[in-house]
DNA sequence: AATTGTATTAAACACGTGTTTAAATTCAAA
DNA sequence: TTTGAATTTAAACACGTGTTTAATACAATT
């Protein structure tokens, strides 16, 4: 039957079921009886159920990313627009639907409830992309800013962008799903997000900038 | 040898077990060893797991809200001060350790992935809790800015306050212990989150402002 | 053609789960 | 003391899980 590599069958069948059902709840047999193999081919051709779930999620990064790229960017370009560019990749990424979506799905799932696959993930996928953010609020802030603030900005912007993935069914209780539809599609949460962080990046700035010819510092300097 | 009543010993017991392990993978047996009863115990007096379960939410609820009230305020209380003690009581409902804490964990465990108890938490906790935070909002931006929007304002904050327990592991993991130590306790993160929120926030009320008197709109008017 | 090693298969294994059963026990009311 | 319902108990049940096994098929090699 098989007409190709039943270890490749399997590697492709596997990441939409993880993705679905969380390593946990997903069954080695329905992943072989959706690959159309025996029950014992996992345990062939891996190990063990863990060893497949390893390097699905290696294959799962690269294509996370290739399916929602950075454009590129020249010396021109405003820190603002590079920023806008890096949280609609984010939500991109995050709240994607589609044909490669399972990928981010389950790195999503990685963050929520870490395996030992995360570290990989922290340092070949996460780090370098935070790191990218990094450098553009430092030149949007300038460097009187301390380094943890810009971090704090960045878990700022992420963590909203990750509540919509996460918590999405619990917005849908919330407004309902008329009210969810109308003001709460892709687009419109990215312009929420962008708007709302910006403002709060620029007034950082501020504080810093005026804390620096005077000494005042505070919140309620707007 | 049990001197009071099983079932209220079962309840006792069951709340921290599915805190910390979840619906699925806490079991009976767990439970009904550390409650020192029969394992036949919860399917007699409750019927079966669910239901044990659905008994515990409901008593997670009011614990929940009596460990970290909000405080009292009068008519003349400013409404930046309502929102810093807002968000403090969720950063604490969210992030507090410690005796209860059980029952907030429990709880965002429903927010993460919800069950039919999951409809009960939004309209007699979440529901009641996000409209007063709509109300104090409405104060600060007057009803020139639409609801929609101060709803997403406030889905950031809630955005915010979730990340920091729901993606915990990650953070230390992108930081180091070190740095986390240093720069994110509650006390930090609470006052990091007040800060890029609140001037959001003023920013997005200035935008409605100048819109009514001139007609700009768009973010680059700090 | 015989042999060797890889691949595939159906079956069974070992274990943990929620649940049920039926007997034993308790304990208060008659 | 007897009765009978409520409770507690140990054991077993039914099911799903990941994994292992031993037999078989098949192609490549000698």
């Amino acid at each position: 039957m098989s007409t190709i590599n039943v270890r490749e069958k399997l590697l492709e069948v596997a990441g939409p079921v993880f993705s679905e059902k969380g390593f946990e709840k997903a069954t080695v047999r329905e992943i072989c009886q959706k690959a159309d193999v025996n029950v014992a081919s996992v345990n062939y051709y891996f190990g063990d159920k863990e060893q497949l779930y390893l390097e699905v999620i290696c294959l799962a990064k690269p294509m996370g990313v290739s399916r929602a790229p950075l454009p590129e960017w020249n010396e021109h370009t405003p820190p603002e627009q590079k920023l806008e560019d890096w949280v609609i990749t984010l939500v991109r990424r995050m709240l994607g639907t589609g044909e490669l979506s399972w990928s981010n799905h389950l790195i999503m799932r990685e963050v929520l409830r870490p395996t030992r696959a995360c570290d990989h993930l922290v340092q070949e996928l996460f780090r370098p992309f935070v790191n990218i953010a990094d450098k553009i609020l430092l030149e949007i802030l300038g460097d009187e800013v301390p380094d943890y603030r810009r971090m704090q900005c960045i878990f700022s912007i992420a963590a909203q962008c990750q509540f919509y993935r996460v918590s999405g069914s619990l917005v849908t209780l919330m407004l309902g799903e008329e009210e969810q539809k109308t003001h709460y599609n892709t687009e419109q949460i990215i312009e929420h997000i962008l708007q709302f962080s910006l403002s709060a990046i620029k007034n950082l700035k501020h504080e810093y900038l005026s804390s620096e010819m005077e000494s005042s510092s505070s919140l309620n300097q707007i």
